[in-house]
RNA sequence: GGCCCCGUGGCGCAACUGAAUAGCGCAUCAGAUUUCGGCUCUGAGGGUUGCAGGUUUGAAUCCUGCCGGGGUCACCA
């Protein structure tokens, strides 16, 4: 099957004409005609599909494509000649359209992407979202490249977007590390042990767990059933007291509190930093938390929600074909959603700009998010509408399943120099960085390992679940990032050599088929970007790129560029190569990928 | 069990709103290259798109049922 063309330029400069045909052929109106591209085994460049006519007109498909493209080809100067195959007629467009058009998109400034428009509402992407008693694992590599990427998208396709997370950053876990720390950690500080602040908390983490452990041991061998002990074990009974302590305020508490938070923002930056994504603004649940109680009473008085005997507060949401949903406790305190309708109105609130939010959620949570979003609607907000739950699946081992407790975590950090591992080894037998000093090197190595690992989660649908082997499921050949950015480090070889003035205009000129390959290619740049954007989909971005990139290999291969003796061909070839690069950097700068101009 | 997601050559993936002979990479085999960076290009073999029905001029795509994998059905987040 071939991509249809939606809003090509050839589309609008051909559609006119081809309903004119049809009315004057047959005297029929046609309400829409269907472009695709012509697949590159049948000769032409844009084709009809004339089967839905059929419902119009009656009449065999081959006779209807013929006489219309004998119209087209009498009326519409663009099209040299035709040919019919089946029910589907493929024409043949002009050189000169080909030409012209690749001389505007060289010209363009950021080609493929809008500027914000003044009459477009914002969107806001949370993303990340972690828990601060762990550091970053596989699991949110994948989350921050999906979110990073879709908010970069839209950006580029003329909303302005703001990106955010939400931080976990109170609760029973949190109390866990911190009063492990209090107890075992001798006053260690990240300064003190060297480590990373996220690392150094979510030792101690570890360590209460270990604790916990034992003493639940120690009970069973006391006489005590599992259970009672899980719930008796004295260290747990002292984290819970933490927690009311902190609750309620306690000036000690509050400032440990503060102190670790701290040490592991410090850590999330740095990871964030080299993972090369950031946000606009923070949500942090410690001040969250509450919010959504007055909205729960206000939808209570409007009939949305219901009180049960107990005093707990629920939705029924049986009649959309889902279940009863608490949304307030018994004893009047906060669960999940209730914080998340709080904090969605809180957005709206800060940022009244906003037209609608994307959550970037793992799919475990698809249920959570759709009763939001129901909830959402039925209290009544016009936003409510432009929500998007961004799920993806989980991101496997070859081992099993990524659960922290089992031990089998890939910490982010360190893939993240993994991967740079593997692209300095692989480069240093094979680059080409004379004159590179060490620091130059070091980046590069970074920029291509980075590129490897995130093309690769990139590219995937984000619903599939991802397989991943750290130690070979990096390829560096076929449909990878280090693949496409050879690619421009090459063109950028091309345009260091040229000794010649490249920014002439060329307007007569007759293209090599692989030159109107690439051309037709650079053209879907920008409706790749707006259906990217509508679709929440980076994958069509990283599949795009490496469609025109094979385009261009193709090309480079069979023609030559700088060695070519016509002055023409060769200033333009070089343009087209130029233009090449420069789509594929702004297509990567989408993704979060860097390019490099030598590896 | 109810609901949700996924199932495409050996492996990894693509196919936007149903459209031509279901594309691509890895791997395998056979070739190309005096020259711009051989991490390139050209070609071959490899498929009943999980199974069975249905709708349609036309189905990987839509509908129904089943099979397999995962998730979820907490007054956890």
């Amino acid at each position: 099957m071939r991509h249809k063309i939606q809003q090509m330029q050839i589309h609008n400069l051909l559609d006119t004409t081809a309903k004119e045909g049809i009315l004057e052929i047959y005297q029929i109106e046609i309400p829409k005609i269907e472009f695709q591209e012509t697949r590159k085994d049948f000769d032409g460049d844009i084709t009809i599909v004339v089967f839905p006519l059929l419902k119009f007109i009656k009449g065999n498909p081959f006779e209807i494509a013929t006489k219309l493209g004998e119209y087209l080809k009498e009326n519409n100067t663009l099209v040299e000649s035709f040919n019919v195959v089946k029910g589907f007629l493929n024409l043949v467009i002009a050189d000169h359209y080909f030409v012209n058009s690749f001389n505007k998109i060289y010209h363009t400034h950021n080609y493929g992407f809008e500027t914000p428009k003044q009459d477009e509402k914002s969107v806001m992407v949370e993303y990340s979202s972690p828990n601060t008693n762990k550091p970053l694992h596989l699991g949110h590599i994948r989350n921050n490249l999906l979110g990073y990427a879709v908010a970069e998208i839209i950006a580029a396709s003329g909303k302005k977007v703001y990106k955010t997370q939400i931080i976990n950053d109170r609760g029973i876990h949190i109390c866990k590390s911190m009063l492990a720390w209090q107890k075992f950690g001798n006053g260690e500080t990240p300064e003190s042990t060297g480590l990373k602040g996220d690392k150094l908390v979510g030792n101690y983490y570890v360590k209460f767990d270990q604790e916990y452990k034992a003493q639940i041991t120690a009970l069973i061998n006391n006489g005590k059933t599992e259970e009672e002990a899980k719930k008796q074990a004295p260290i747990l009974l002292e984290a819970q007291k933490m927690l009311l302590q902190w609750e309620a305020g306690n000036e000690e508490v509050i400032a440990l509190w503060k102190k670790m938070n701290q040490w592991v923002y410090d850590g999330f930056n740095q990871s964030y930093k080299e993972l090369g994504v950031n946000f606009d603004t923070n949500y942090y649940e410690s001040n969250t938390y509450l919010l959504g109680k007055d909205v729960v009473a206000d939808g209570l008085s409007k009939g949305v929600f219901y009180k049960k005997e107990d005093g707990s507060v629920w939705i029924d949401l049986t009649e959309e074909g889902l279940d009863e949903k608490i949304v307030l406790r018994a004893d009047g305190t906060a669960v999940y959603m209730t914080q998340d309708i709080g904090t969605a109105i809180q957005r709206i609130k800060d940022f009244p700009d906003i037209g609608g939010m994307v959550y970037t959620v793992g799919n475990e949570q698809d249920y959570h998010f759709k009763v939001l979003f129901l909830i959402l609607k039925k209290l009544g907000f016009s936003w409510a509408e432009n929500l998007y739950h961004l799920s993806y699946g989980m991101v496997d081992l070859p081992s099993g399943k990524m659960k922290s407790r089992e031990g089998t975590v890939v910490d982010a950090d360190d893939l993240m120099v993994e991967m740079t591992n593997t692209a300095r080894e692989i480069s240093q037998e094979l680059g080409k960085l004379d004159g590179y000093s060490n620091e130059e090197k070091e980046k590069l190595y970074k920029t291509i390992g980075l590129g490897a690992l995130k093309y690769y989660i990139l590219k995937v649908d984000p619903k599939k679940r991802i397989l991943f082997d750290p130690k070979e499921s990096i390829d560096f050949n076929g449909n990878t990032g280090p693949f496409i950015q050879y690619t421009y480090a090459r063109i950028q070889s091309i345009i260091r050599k040229a000794d010649f003035d490249i920014e002439n205009t060329i307007a007569n000129y007759t293209l090599h088929p692989k030159e109107k390959d690439v051309i037709k290619q650079l053209q879907n740049f920008p409706f790749v970007v707006q259906n990217a954007a509508k679709n929440f989909s980076p994958a069509l971005i990283a599949n795009y790129t490496y469609e025109l990139v094979k385009d261009y290999n193709s090309f480079y291969q069979t023609v030559p560029i700088l060695g070519v003796h016509d002055k023409n061909q060769k200033i333009f070839r070089t343009q087209l190569s130029k233009k090449v690069s420069s789509v594929i950097k702004s297509a990567f700068s989408l993704l979060g990928i860097e390019v490099p101009n030598r590896m």
